[in-house]
DNA sequence: TGAATATATGAGCATTTGTTCATAAATTCA
DNA sequence: TGAATTTATGAACAAATGCTCATATATTCA
Protein backbone atom coordinates (compact mmCIF):
# COMPACT_ATOMS: atom_id res chain seq x y z
CA UNK A 1 0.00 0.00 0.00
CA UNK A 2 2.86 2.21 -0.77
CA UNK A 3 3.38 2.76 2.93
CA UNK A 4 6.98 2.04 3.19
CA UNK A 5 7.83 5.24 1.06
CA UNK A 6 5.89 7.06 3.37
CA UNK A 7 7.62 5.98 6.19
CA UNK A 8 11.21 7.04 4.44
CA UNK A 9 10.03 10.58 4.34
CA UNK A 10 8.20 10.54 7.58
CA UNK A 11 9.24 8.34 10.83
CA UNK A 12 5.83 8.50 12.31
CA UNK A 13 3.47 5.57 11.89
CA UNK A 14 0.00 6.27 9.98
CA UNK A 15 -2.72 4.56 11.66
CA UNK A 16 -5.23 5.78 9.60
CA UNK A 17 -4.95 6.23 5.68
CA UNK A 18 -8.42 7.37 4.75
CA UNK A 19 -8.74 9.69 7.18
CA UNK A 20 -4.98 11.46 6.19
CA UNK A 21 -6.27 11.54 2.63
CA UNK A 22 -9.03 13.21 3.36
CA UNK A 23 -7.32 15.72 5.58
CA UNK A 24 -4.65 16.42 2.90
CA UNK A 25 -7.24 17.03 0.20
CA UNK A 26 -9.12 19.29 2.25
CA UNK A 27 -6.62 20.78 3.97
CA UNK A 28 -6.48 24.91 3.57
CA UNK A 29 -3.61 26.32 1.27
CA UNK A 30 -0.40 26.28 3.49
CA UNK A 31 0.20 29.96 2.79
CA UNK A 32 -3.21 31.54 4.56
CA UNK A 33 -2.33 29.25 7.06
CA UNK A 34 0.65 31.04 7.87
CA UNK A 35 -0.90 34.62 7.74
CA UNK A 36 -3.89 33.56 10.12
CA UNK A 37 -1.43 32.31 12.40
CA UNK A 38 0.42 35.54 11.95
CA UNK A 39 -2.24 38.12 12.40
CA UNK A 40 -3.32 36.01 15.39
CA UNK A 41 0.07 35.74 16.97
CA UNK A 42 0.23 39.84 16.70
CA UNK A 43 -3.41 39.99 18.74
CA UNK A 44 -2.18 37.01 21.22
CA UNK A 45 -0.09 39.84 23.05
CA UNK A 46 -2.46 41.80 25.86
CA UNK A 47 -0.81 45.04 25.57
CA UNK A 48 -1.99 44.63 21.78
CA UNK A 49 -5.15 43.26 22.55
CA UNK A 50 -5.73 46.10 24.30
CA UNK A 51 -4.53 49.34 22.27
CA UNK A 52 -6.75 47.30 19.43
CA UNK A 53 -9.56 47.10 21.94
CA UNK A 54 -9.09 50.95 22.17
CA UNK A 55 -9.06 51.94 18.53
CA UNK A 56 -12.12 49.69 18.51
CA UNK A 57 -13.82 52.47 20.25
CA UNK A 58 -12.18 55.35 19.23
CA UNK A 59 -9.36 56.99 17.13
CA UNK A 60 -6.48 57.78 19.75
CA UNK A 61 -2.97 59.57 19.25
CA UNK A 62 0.01 57.89 21.06
CA UNK A 63 0.24 59.57 24.52
CA UNK A 64 -3.54 58.98 25.37
CA UNK A 65 -3.54 55.56 24.75
CA UNK A 66 0.02 55.47 26.70
CA UNK A 67 -2.17 57.07 29.98
CA UNK A 68 -5.02 54.63 28.95
CA UNK A 69 -2.62 51.58 29.61
CA UNK A 70 -0.73 53.33 31.69
CA UNK A 71 2.48 52.36 30.12
CA UNK A 72 5.41 53.97 28.57
CA UNK A 73 5.49 56.11 25.61
CA UNK A 74 7.95 53.90 23.69
CA UNK A 75 6.18 50.59 24.85
CA UNK A 76 2.87 52.07 23.10
CA UNK A 77 5.19 53.29 20.12
CA UNK A 78 7.12 50.01 19.76
CA UNK A 79 3.90 47.60 19.78
CA UNK A 80 1.86 50.70 17.41
CA UNK A 81 5.00 50.13 14.77
CA UNK A 82 3.92 46.08 14.70
CA UNK A 83 0.61 46.93 14.52
CA UNK A 84 0.99 48.65 11.69
CA UNK A 85 3.16 46.44 10.16
CA UNK A 86 0.45 43.64 10.20
CA UNK A 87 -2.03 46.43 8.97
CA UNK A 88 -4.37 45.99 11.63
CA UNK A 89 -4.01 49.92 12.79
CA UNK A 90 -3.34 53.01 10.46
CA UNK A 91 -2.27 56.38 11.59
CA UNK A 92 -2.98 60.11 10.50
CA UNK A 93 -0.70 62.62 11.52
CA UNK A 94 -1.69 65.85 12.31
CA UNK A 95 1.12 68.55 13.27
CA UNK A 96 3.32 66.35 15.85
CA UNK A 97 0.08 64.38 16.98
CA UNK A 98 -0.02 61.06 15.32
CA UNK A 99 -3.52 59.25 15.55
CA UNK A 100 -4.14 55.75 15.35
CA UNK A 101 -6.98 53.85 14.21
CA UNK A 102 -7.73 50.07 13.46
CA UNK A 103 -7.67 49.79 9.45
CA UNK A 104 -10.49 47.34 8.91
CA UNK A 105 -13.60 46.14 10.29
CA UNK A 106 -12.51 42.63 9.88
CA UNK A 107 -10.81 43.10 13.17
CA UNK A 108 -13.10 43.88 15.53
CA UNK A 109 -15.34 41.59 14.23
CA UNK A 110 -12.78 38.74 14.84
CA UNK A 111 -12.48 40.53 18.31
CA UNK A 112 -16.23 40.25 19.07
CA UNK A 113 -16.47 36.64 18.19
CA UNK A 114 -13.30 35.79 20.57
CA UNK A 115 -15.21 37.88 23.34
CA UNK A 116 -18.18 35.53 22.63
CA UNK A 117 -16.07 32.78 22.78
CA UNK A 118 -14.62 33.09 26.18
CA UNK A 119 -17.57 34.83 28.12
CA UNK A 120 -19.82 31.51 26.87
CA UNK A 121 -17.25 29.49 28.62
CA UNK A 122 -18.22 29.08 32.23
CA UNK A 123 -20.01 25.83 31.51
CA UNK A 124 -17.45 23.74 31.08
CA UNK B 1 -8.20 70.04 35.30
CA UNK B 2 -6.88 67.97 37.89
CA UNK B 3 -4.04 66.62 35.36
CA UNK B 4 -0.99 67.16 37.53
CA UNK B 5 -2.59 64.29 39.71
CA UNK B 6 -2.81 62.54 37.01
CA UNK B 7 1.00 63.75 35.70
CA UNK B 8 1.80 61.87 39.29
CA UNK B 9 0.64 58.46 38.48
CA UNK B 10 1.12 58.12 34.98
CA UNK B 11 4.24 60.04 33.62
CA UNK B 12 2.65 60.47 30.45
CA UNK B 13 1.06 63.71 28.89
CA UNK B 14 -2.69 63.57 28.26
CA UNK B 15 -3.58 65.48 25.16
CA UNK B 16 -7.11 64.65 24.80
CA UNK B 17 -8.95 63.79 27.95
CA UNK B 18 -12.28 63.90 26.50
CA UNK B 19 -11.33 60.62 24.56
CA UNK B 20 -9.61 59.29 27.40
CA UNK B 21 -12.55 59.68 29.42
CA UNK B 22 -14.96 58.16 26.79
CA UNK B 23 -12.80 55.43 26.02
CA UNK B 24 -11.74 54.42 30.07
CA UNK B 25 -15.89 54.13 30.07
CA UNK B 26 -16.60 52.15 27.10
CA UNK B 27 -13.43 50.08 27.45
CA UNK B 28 -13.98 45.78 28.08
CA UNK B 29 -13.11 44.36 31.48
CA UNK B 30 -9.04 43.76 32.07
CA UNK B 31 -9.97 40.00 32.60
CA UNK B 32 -11.37 38.53 28.94
CA UNK B 33 -9.35 41.07 27.27
CA UNK B 34 -6.62 39.12 28.93
CA UNK B 35 -8.38 36.03 27.90
CA UNK B 36 -9.23 36.94 24.57
CA UNK B 37 -5.45 37.56 23.93
CA UNK B 38 -4.11 34.46 25.48
CA UNK B 39 -7.00 32.59 22.78
CA UNK B 40 -5.33 34.18 20.17
CA UNK B 41 -1.41 33.63 21.56
CA UNK B 42 -2.48 29.88 21.13
CA UNK B 43 -3.98 30.43 17.47
CA UNK B 44 -0.91 32.38 17.03
CA UNK B 45 1.64 29.27 16.02
CA UNK B 46 1.96 28.37 12.70
CA UNK B 47 1.90 24.40 14.05
CA UNK B 48 -0.98 24.88 16.43
CA UNK B 49 -2.92 26.66 13.30
CA UNK B 50 -1.96 23.53 11.21
CA UNK B 51 -3.04 21.72 13.90
CA UNK B 52 -6.21 23.03 14.61
CA UNK B 53 -7.42 23.14 10.51
CA UNK B 54 -7.25 19.51 10.61
CA UNK B 55 -9.47 18.90 13.26
CA UNK B 56 -11.88 21.24 11.92
CA UNK B 57 -12.16 18.30 9.27
CA UNK B 58 -11.65 15.37 11.16
CA UNK B 59 -10.92 13.85 14.36
CA UNK B 60 -7.41 12.96 14.10
CA UNK B 61 -4.87 10.65 16.30
CA UNK B 62 -1.66 11.87 17.44
CA UNK B 63 0.35 10.42 15.09
CA UNK B 64 -1.43 10.26 11.98
CA UNK B 65 -1.46 14.56 12.70
CA UNK B 66 2.78 14.18 12.92
CA UNK B 67 2.55 12.43 9.59
CA UNK B 68 0.18 15.18 8.40
CA UNK B 69 2.44 17.65 9.45
CA UNK B 70 5.72 15.87 8.90
CA UNK B 71 6.59 16.67 12.56
CA UNK B 72 7.84 14.63 15.80
CA UNK B 73 5.45 12.72 17.33
CA UNK B 74 6.86 14.84 20.68
CA UNK B 75 6.36 17.78 19.20
CA UNK B 76 2.70 17.29 18.22
CA UNK B 77 2.25 16.17 21.56
CA UNK B 78 3.42 19.16 23.44
CA UNK B 79 1.28 21.22 20.91
CA UNK B 80 -1.52 19.08 21.65
CA UNK B 81 -1.21 19.96 25.47
CA UNK B 82 -1.25 23.54 24.84
CA UNK B 83 -4.10 23.05 22.75
CA UNK B 84 -6.11 21.24 25.26
CA UNK B 85 -4.89 23.60 28.17
CA UNK B 86 -6.38 25.84 26.11
CA UNK B 87 -9.81 24.10 25.69
CA UNK B 88 -9.22 24.50 22.09
CA UNK B 89 -9.55 20.29 21.80
CA UNK B 90 -10.73 17.80 23.25
CA UNK B 91 -9.66 13.91 23.17
CA UNK B 92 -11.14 10.99 23.22
CA UNK B 93 -8.83 7.48 24.19
CA UNK B 94 -9.54 4.14 21.85
CA UNK B 95 -6.57 1.41 23.42
CA UNK B 96 -3.72 3.35 22.59
CA UNK B 97 -4.73 5.49 20.26
CA UNK B 98 -5.74 8.85 21.09
CA UNK B 99 -8.30 10.88 19.36
CA UNK B 100 -8.35 14.48 19.36
CA UNK B 101 -10.85 17.15 17.85
CA UNK B 102 -12.12 20.41 18.77
CA UNK B 103 -13.91 21.40 21.52
CA UNK B 104 -15.81 24.07 19.96
CA UNK B 105 -17.68 25.14 17.02
CA UNK B 106 -16.81 28.78 18.00
CA UNK B 107 -13.00 28.08 16.82
CA UNK B 108 -13.44 27.13 13.39
CA UNK B 109 -15.56 30.21 13.05
CA UNK B 110 -13.06 32.63 14.42
CA UNK B 111 -10.35 30.97 11.81
CA UNK B 112 -12.91 30.91 8.74
CA UNK B 113 -13.14 34.86 9.84
CA UNK B 114 -9.88 35.03 9.75
CA UNK B 115 -8.73 33.23 6.70
CA UNK B 116 -11.73 35.87 5.05
CA UNK B 117 -9.38 38.54 6.26
CA UNK B 118 -6.34 37.48 5.11
CA UNK B 119 -7.24 36.87 1.64
CA UNK B 120 -9.79 39.55 1.00
CA UNK B 121 -6.27 41.56 1.47
CA UNK B 122 -4.55 42.06 -2.01
CA UNK B 123 -6.29 45.57 -2.68
CA UNK B 124 -3.83 46.85 0.00
C1' DT C 1 16.37 79.99 15.27
C1' DG C 2 15.89 77.51 19.55
C1' DA C 3 13.14 75.41 23.25
C1' DA C 4 9.40 72.38 23.97
C1' DT C 5 6.77 68.49 22.72
C1' DA C 6 5.03 64.13 20.39
C1' DT C 7 6.55 60.17 18.35
C1' DA C 8 9.92 56.68 16.54
C1' DT C 9 13.74 53.70 16.98
C1' DG C 10 18.01 51.00 18.18
C1' DA C 11 20.51 48.36 21.66
C1' DG C 12 20.32 45.56 25.58
C1' DC C 13 18.22 42.31 28.62
C1' DA C 14 15.20 39.12 30.89
C1' DT C 15 11.51 36.11 29.81
C1' DT C 16 8.91 33.13 26.99
C1' DT C 17 8.45 29.82 23.42
C1' DG C 18 8.92 25.74 20.29
C1' DT C 19 11.58 22.06 19.22
C1' DT C 20 14.58 17.94 20.11
C1' DC C 21 16.13 14.09 22.72
C1' DA C 22 15.53 10.67 25.98
C1' DT C 23 12.41 8.26 28.49
C1' DA C 24 8.14 7.28 31.11
C1' DA C 25 3.34 5.69 31.06
C1' DA C 26 -0.36 3.14 29.22
C1' DT C 27 -2.31 -0.30 26.36
C1' DT C 28 -2.48 -4.40 23.25
C1' DC C 29 -1.42 -8.85 21.99
C1' DA C 30 1.15 -13.09 21.59
C1' DT D 1 4.26 -11.72 31.59
C1' DG D 2 7.00 -9.39 28.06
C1' DA D 3 7.57 -7.24 23.56
C1' DA D 4 5.59 -3.83 20.69
C1' DT D 5 3.29 0.36 20.07
C1' DT D 6 1.06 4.93 20.96
C1' DT D 7 1.18 8.89 23.55
C1' DA D 8 2.94 12.04 27.25
C1' DT D 9 6.47 14.51 29.56
C1' DG D 10 10.76 16.65 31.49
C1' DA D 11 15.20 18.86 30.56
C1' DA D 12 17.90 21.54 27.60
C1' DC D 13 18.70 24.89 24.21
C1' DA D 14 18.25 28.21 20.50
C1' DA D 15 15.24 31.71 18.81
C1' DA D 16 11.76 35.11 19.37
C1' DT D 17 9.53 38.54 22.17
C1' DG D 18 8.37 42.74 24.98
C1' DC D 19 10.00 46.08 27.75
C1' DT D 20 13.38 49.84 29.24
C1' DC D 21 16.62 53.37 28.45
C1' DA D 22 18.72 56.62 25.71
C1' DT D 23 18.33 59.21 21.86
C1' DA D 24 16.87 60.62 17.15
C1' DT D 25 13.28 62.78 14.30
C1' DA D 26 9.66 65.91 13.35
C1' DT D 27 6.75 69.60 14.36
C1' DT D 28 5.07 73.79 16.82
C1' DC D 29 5.54 78.13 18.74
C1' DA D 30 7.68 82.09 20.95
Amino acid sequence: MGQKENMEICESTVIHEDVLRRVRERMPEEEPVYEVSELFRVFGDSTRARIICALNLEEMCVCDLSALLNMTQSAVSHQLRVLKAARIVKNRKAGRVVYYSLDDEHIGKIFAMAFDHVTEEEEG
